[in-house]
DNA sequence: TTGTAGGCGTTATCAC
DNA sequence: GTGATAACGCCTACAA
C-alpha cells in the first residue's frame, strides 16, 4: 500500500500537495494537478478515512438507530428495509457512511456518547421508545446540540428534528374511500394510544366519519399492539358482531390480516368478511387473500428527506463530504416535515371487484 | 467535553496512565485506579473513538454490504433484516460497529478499498453478484488477506469464508413431507440456476424424490426468479397441468404464494389446490391461505455465525476490541459453515389439518 | 507501577 | 501555487 509520501516523491510535489490535489482545495497548477493523480493512480495509493477523519474530527458516518426487533417481529421488516434504503441511497449521495445500531431489550441507548466518541456525526432515530428514558435521552442530544433526526414518530411540546408520514390524511383517506362505497359501520382498529401514530390513526379517522356525517361509535374502536396475533385476539369481538359491523380500517396490515385470519378461524367465510382496509401496503397486504386495500406510506422517501434535512439547517452537517461539492436543492421550513400518503384499493374493500 | 488531560489533572496522574486505567492494560495500583475512574466520572470524559482507531488502526467497523433492493422487493425483507439482527447481536457482543452498504445497480462495490481506507476491519457480504467482476472483487480481498465472509451463497473452486443454510437437507425434508403423505406428482419451482443456493435445492429434491424411488421429471421443473410475480407466472403452467401436479414445491415462500395467487386468478379454487411446501418460513408464509408450509431458515444464526467466524482464524479480528477481553467459545474448522433448516408443516401441505 | 515521548496519516495554517 | 510544520487525541514501547 502506497504512502502518501512516494506519491509526493513520484510526483515530484510536496505531500500537502497531493493532500491538496486530492482533497480538491486551493489553487493548483493544472500541470501540477496531472501530475501527482497520475502518481497516485500508479501507486494506488487510497487515502486514509481513518486519519482523515481524525485531523477534521468528524466520522463520515451517519447513525441509525433501528428498534428492537430480532426474533420479536414487531414492527414489520417491510417497514424498516425500506426506510433504510431510502436513508442509505441518500447518505451515499453525500458522501456520508450508515452506522447501523439496534436498540436493546432493557436499556436506554446512549445517544450523546456516540456523538462524543465521534463515532457519528449525525444521527436518525427510527424506533424511539415512549418511555421517559428515551425523552431524557433525546433532550439531551437536543441540549447538545447535536443533528438528529426522528422517523416516524411525534413528540409534541419538542423542537425535534421529525419526518412523518400524513398518517391523518391517511387514515381519512380510508374513511373516505369506505363510506363512499356505502359503508357505514366501520370498527377501527388502532394501535396503543401511546404512539403518536396511533393517536393521529384516530384524529384521521374521526374526520373522515365526520366528512360523511357520523360521528365515532366507542363500540367500534378497538385497540391492538399493531401485530398480527393482535389482529387474531381482535377477530373474536368482531366474529360475534358482524351483523352491526360491515367494515374493518386496521391501523396497520399486520392487524387486518390477523383479524381476516381469525375471522376464517371461527368460521366465517371469505365472502362474508366485512371490507378491510390496512395500512403501510406492506408486501404481505398485497399477497392476502383478499387483497389488501392499504394506506400507501412512503418509507424509503421519508429516508432520504430525514438525510436531506439532516445536511442542511443551523446545526447541519452539510461539510460533512470532502470531495465533489453538495449542493441542496430544497430548504426545508419546518422542524417537521410530513410526507404524503396515498389509498390502494384491492379487492378487500371494493365491492366491484370482490367476488 | 472533558479532555484526558484534565482528567489526568485532576486524578494527579500522567494521561499514559489514564489511558491504561480505562483500557485495563498494564498493572495499575488500585489506588491510582480509582482516582482515574473518579476523575473521569466526574468530568465526563469520553474518549475519542476516532483518535483510538487512528492510533491503534483500526476502525471497530464491520462491514455489511447487501443486496441492490430498494423498490425492487427482490429478495424478502424478512431475510435481510433477520440477518442483519443477528450480526447486529454479534457484533455489538464483540464491540463492533456495523457499516451498512448497499450495492448499487451497476457497478461492483470496491471492497478492498473499504478496507484501504480503514473503513472497515472486516466484512459480510450478503447480496454478492454472481458476475466475473463480483468474484474478481472478492478474489482481490481473498488475495490481499482482508477478513471476509460470503453469506447464503457459496463460491466453488474458491476458498471463501462461508455461511450458508443446508438448503440440500432442507429441501430434501420438503420432498420427504410430500411424498410420505402420497404425493407423487410433485413440481419444484426452483430459482435461477446461477445461485449456487438454487443448485442445493436441486440437489436436494433429487435425493429426496430417490429415497422415494422417484426420479426428477424434467417436465415439473420450473424456474423463477425468486419473486412472487414469476410465481404468478409459473401458475399458469401449473393451472393447466393440475390432473398432473400434485404438490409444489417451490425455492421460496414468495414465488409459492404467487403460484397460489395464480391460480386463484385462474379460477382454481383453494379446495382444489395441490398440496404448496415454501421456503424460507418468512411471515408472509405463514399469513398466507392456507397458511404455508415451509422450511425454516435460521437467518438470525447464520448472521451471528458469521461474526464469529470472522473473530477467530489465522486472518480473523480478534484484537478488534479495545475494553473488556473476549473470549470464543467455539471453533470453525472449515471455510464454509452449513446451518441446519427445519421443515414447518402448516395447513398448506397436510392432509389432515386442510379443510 | 508510572511517566516520557515518539508515532499514527491527514488537515490546515503559515510563510515563501 | 507550493512547501514546511504544527496540531489532532490516543496508544505504546521504553525508561525510570
Amino acid at each position: 500500500m502506497a504512502s502518501r509520501r512516494e506519491v509526493a516523491e513520484l510526483a515530484g510535489v510536496s505531500e500537502a500537495t497531493v493532500s491538496r490535489v486530492l482533497n480538491g482545495v486551493g489553487p493548483i497548477r493544472e500541470e501540477t494537478r496531472r501530475r501527482v493523480l497520475e502518481a497516485s493512480e500508479r501507486l494506488g495509493y487510497v487515502p486514509s478515512a481513518l486519519a482523515r477523519s481524525f485531523a477534521r474530527s468528524k466520522s463520515g458516518n451517519l447513525g441509525v438507530v433501528l428498534p428492537y426487533v430480532p426474533k420479536a417481529h414487531l414492527f414489520s421488516a417491510y417497514f424498516f428495509s425500506e426506510m433504510l434504503s431510502g436513508i442509505g441511497s441518500k447518505a451515499r449521495d453525500n458522501g456520508l457512511d450508515l452506522l447501523v445500531m439496534f436498540q436493546t431489550a432493557g436499556e436506554v441507548m446512549n445517544y450523546t456518547d456516540l456523538f462524543r466518541r465521534q463515532k457519528i456525526d449525525a444521527c436518525i432515530i427510527l424506533g424511539a421508545r415512549h418511555d421517559q428514558d428515551e425523552l431524557a435521552a433525546m433532550q439531551q442530544l437536543d441540549r447538545e446540540g447535536h443533528p438528529f433526526c426522528v422517523m416516524n414518530q411525534h413528540f409534541a411540546s419538542e423542537s425535534f428534528m421529525e419526518v412523518d408520514a400524513d398518517h391523518v390524511e391517511g387514515s381519512k383517506l380510508a374513511i373516505r374511500h369506505l363510506t363512499d362505497q356505502g359503508y357505514r359501520k366501520i370498527a377501527f382498529l388502532n394501535g396503543p394510544d401511546s404512539y403518536s401514530n396511533s393517536q393521529d390513526r384516530l384524529e384521521g379517522v374521526r374526520l373522515g366519519l365526520h366528512e360523511a356525517g357520523m360521528e365515532l361509535d366507542p363500540g367500534l374502536l378497538l385497540e391492538g399492539n399493531y401485530s398480527r396475533r393482535s389482529g387474531i385476539e381482535a377477530a373474536a369481538s368482531i366474529a360475534n358482531r358482524l351483523y352491526e359491523i360491515d367494515a374493518v380500517f386496521a391501523a396497520n396490515d399486520r392487524m387486518a390480516i390477523g383479524v381476516m385470519h381469525g375471522l376464517r378461524e371461527r368460521g366465517v367465510r371469505t365472502q362474508d368478511f366485512p371490507a378491510f382496509v390496512g395500512y403501510d401496503d406492506s408486501d404481505a397486504g398485497e399477497m392476502a387473500v383478499p387483497a389488501l386495500s392499504s394506506v400507501r406510506v412512503p418509507f424509503f422517501e421519508m429516508g432520504e428527506l430525514a438525510v436531506s434535512k439532516l445536511m442542511q439547517g443551523t446545526n447541519g452537517i452539510a461539510d460533512a463530504r470532502g470531495q465533489k461539492g453538495y449542493h441542496s436543492t430544497v430548504t426545508f421550513d419546518s422542524l417537521r416535515t410530513l410526507l404524503p400518503t396515498e389509498l390502494i384499493i384491492r379487492a378487500s374493500s371494493n365491492r366491484r371487484i370482490e367476488e
